[in-house]
DNA sequence: TATATTTATGTAGTCAACTACATAAATGAT
DNA sequence: ATCATTTATGTAGTTGACTACATAAATATA
């Protein structure tokens, strides 16, 4: 049976990313469960960055992974229950609070690390010869310039 | 302020497809309600299919588009309540229910197509020079080969 | 024919994202 | 110094996908 949202071109593209984004993250919560490991996928973004910035309030990890601070928040509120994160109110400034990776965390970074780095490589395997990176970087610029609906209405608006 | 999700490389890429899909989705809901429009991103899928196949059971949906059946099943409820949809009881197998374009839609189709070309011509804009929908094919077939909880745990085991 | 299996649909509950709104602290302007 | 604006965080409610389970009809098998 061909699947009709690869018949009907870039129409489906939403549909078809949307699909292969949340099979890839259900299939990463299984992953992470039979390895055993109590944590989910994405958590790695914010797990890198802290290892990277030390430290970074709500605000801060919104603007720098792309997603809504409500998300952010949801998101770093389990990895805080789960152990992963230390969340201390900033002295300067006290609306602001700072997430730090905890010594838990800090203790199976090299066992998390070894795990992401299989599972890029499981990555790159499945992406070889698309240049799907670079196509998703020139994308993203350009839907953030003008986005799904300005491009459409304008499109309509030309016919 | 750079994104992390892309310096993170093939390690972001669900995150990044998940942040697209879900942008295009939510500004394509914006665009029907700017353009008056009660239709929801996604039910174009179904209009077309059954434009094409005039008639279809819940089951036959989800195996043509690839979405689990109880999302068809909300999806198409929808569609019935807006009034675009017919559901009728199979007179051979009475399990099945049969769907087909309503009156209403087959008169809105018009309308539709018109902002489904124009929202396929902005796409097609904001993709140019990518080859993406190609990428996703082979991807698609890659990982539905091979899902990525596999992938990884194969990695794992030959380091 | 009776029973077991498969298939089609439906329901319940989960999940990760979103927007919109609320509140409190910090900053800027008159 | 007061008041308005901006910024940081938090809460509530929505959405569209999913899995797991339930039920009923059809089909296959003993």
């Amino acid at each position: 049976m061909k699947d009709f949202a690869q018949e009907l071109g870039c129409l489906g593209f939403t549909m078809r990313l949307k699909r292969i984004a949340d099979a890839l993250m259900h299939d990463g919560k299984k992953m992470y469960k039979q390895l055993g490991l109590d944590i989910e996928p994405n958590w790695y973004v914010v797990f890198r960055l802290l290892k990277q910035q030390n430290e970074l309030s709500v605000t801060e990890i919104s603007d720098r992974i792309g997603l809504a601070h409500p998300s952010v928040i949801t998101l770093t509120n389990k990895m805080v229950k789960a152990g992963y994160l230390i969340s201390n109110q900033c002295d300067q400034d006290s609306r602001k609070r700072l997430l730090t990776l905890s010594d838990k965390a800090q203790e199976m970074m090299p066992e998390f690390e070894r795990v992401w780095a299989a599972g890029e490589a499981g990555v790159i395997e499945a992406v070889r010869g698309t240049e799907i990176m670079k196509a998703l970087s020139l994308i993203e610029e350009r839907f953030g310039e003008k986005g799904f609906r300005e491009r459409t209405i304008e499109k309509l608006n030309n016919q």
